[in-house]
DNA sequence: AAGTGGTCTAGACCACGTA
DNA sequence: ACGTGGTCTAGACCACTTG
């Protein structure tokens, strides 16, 4: 199982990805507490502090949450953590809310040859492609726009396509078992089209804010890409750099 | 010293604040070995194991760089930190290289309002204004707008306008002590004026990457302000999640 | 009271860099 | 050879949550 050979990585790597592994098998589904730490140590023969140790990494990757006097559980995409960790956008004002969402379409197609590339798709796969729109007190702001692989995602919107809820991540992980761990954007200034200035109520070359999300898996698979074409009247995109 | 009290909080976290107040106070200065951990352990009175801990978190946070085999030391602001720790753009093909920086004007004045504000500042401090324009490959990009604390900066560009370095925040840590550590962005879209649009070489109107940055020192202290118009049509602001 | 994570110790041995 | 950080152990006690 562990190997201690003199060559091999250490023992608490070793357990970072055992545990990652039966966290991506389902062995533990989000929400469920995994087995203590000294439980572990036990099990895998080695002592409490080096499971402390591999544990104690995950938590910072947001993989696991420990909660004192309680146990270690597999982290949750809860509102929290889609408005903290994944939602960048804030009113003037400093204020954080997720807006409204409806959607505009929802349909399958060929995936693009760049859509392709970029969810690691062989040419030609089907594709899912929600377009919606996300308003802040009734004020249309952004423009979204998502690709999703067909086949990970199979009988999504399919029951009335303006069924989706305001935060789609956690329906990937509580319909379809993915759960979203990183995300890498960039960021340009473009001018709006005819079509986005209609719907976002600007004059057409408006500056907007485009957002070019790649969301990816614990195991770094991408499985989302989100264009997101916003109006910074009156909201910006913030980060923190550490 | 240290406090074991019980009400007080954990002997790490007393360690950590120890060393950074250490750091802050010049103690060390960036590239500075400290004391190893043995040492540090056997000064304070605690095991390694607990010094340990507390260098680790300062490590995590960018402050320590240890160096297996040859210690530990003040993190410093070389050429590395500035382009993939500060600088987050880079050009469509995926390229990151800095830019080049010419000095538009070098000139101090009284703060205004919000400047002050933000840089924590009594109303009316004098304060420094760097504008410079960014290009790459000869093609000039971003348009940046500095605020500095003129009491802090004492002496600053008073040897000709145009000698600053490339990366000023290696200036700021080698000729006056500073180091930036933190800083927090707020990103729009805004369309050029006519004499932003001039200097960059687009279209009066045309969208525009609007970077407001402001930038911290260990103690949360802010001590710049800078505020970067840039041209998104070859380059874009990048973003990873974690 | 029992079980969990959180802190801390004292010591062992390994991997690496320097002299 | 020596000193540094890096890993690992076995055990102690504390703080918190739940039955």
């Amino acid at each position: 199982m562990l190997s201690t050979d003199k060559g091999s990585i250490s023992l608490y790597m070793q357990i970072k990805e055992l545990l990652v592994a039966r966290i991506g098998r389902g062995d533990w589904l989000p929400g469920d507490a995994i087995p203590s730490e000294i439980q572990l140590a036990q099990d895998l023969g080695v002592s409490q502090g080096t499971v402390r140790k591999a544990i104690t990494e995950l938590v910072e990757k947001n993989v696991l949450t420990r909660k004192q006097g309680r146990g270690t559980f597999v982290s949750t995409h809860d509102q929290e953590r889609a408005l903290f960790h994944f939602f960048h956008i804030a009113a003037d004002d400093g204020q954080k809310a997720l807006p409204q969402s409806s959607v505009l379409h929802l349909r399958r197609k060929a995936a693009s040859r760049a859509e392709a590339a970029k969810l690691h798709l062989p040419g030609g796969s089907r594709v899912i492609n929600i377009e919606r729109i996300r308003r802040f007190d009734e004020r249309p702001t952004i423009l979204e726009n998502i690709v999703l692989p067909a086949e990970l995602f199979e009988g999504l919107g399919l029951d009335g396509e303006g069924n989706l809820p305001n935060t789609l991540y956690e329906l990937y992980q509580r319909e379809y078992g993915i759960t979203i761990h990183r995300a890498s954007e960039c960021l340009k200034a473009v001018g709006a089209s005819e079509r986005e200035a209609t719907l976002l109520e600007v004059a057409p070359g408006a500056a907007l804010l485009q957002i070019e999300r790649i969301a990816l898996t614990l195991e770094d698979t991408p499985v989302e890409l989100r264009t997101s074409r916003c109006n910074t009247a009156h909201h910006f995109y913030e980060n923190t750099i550490f």
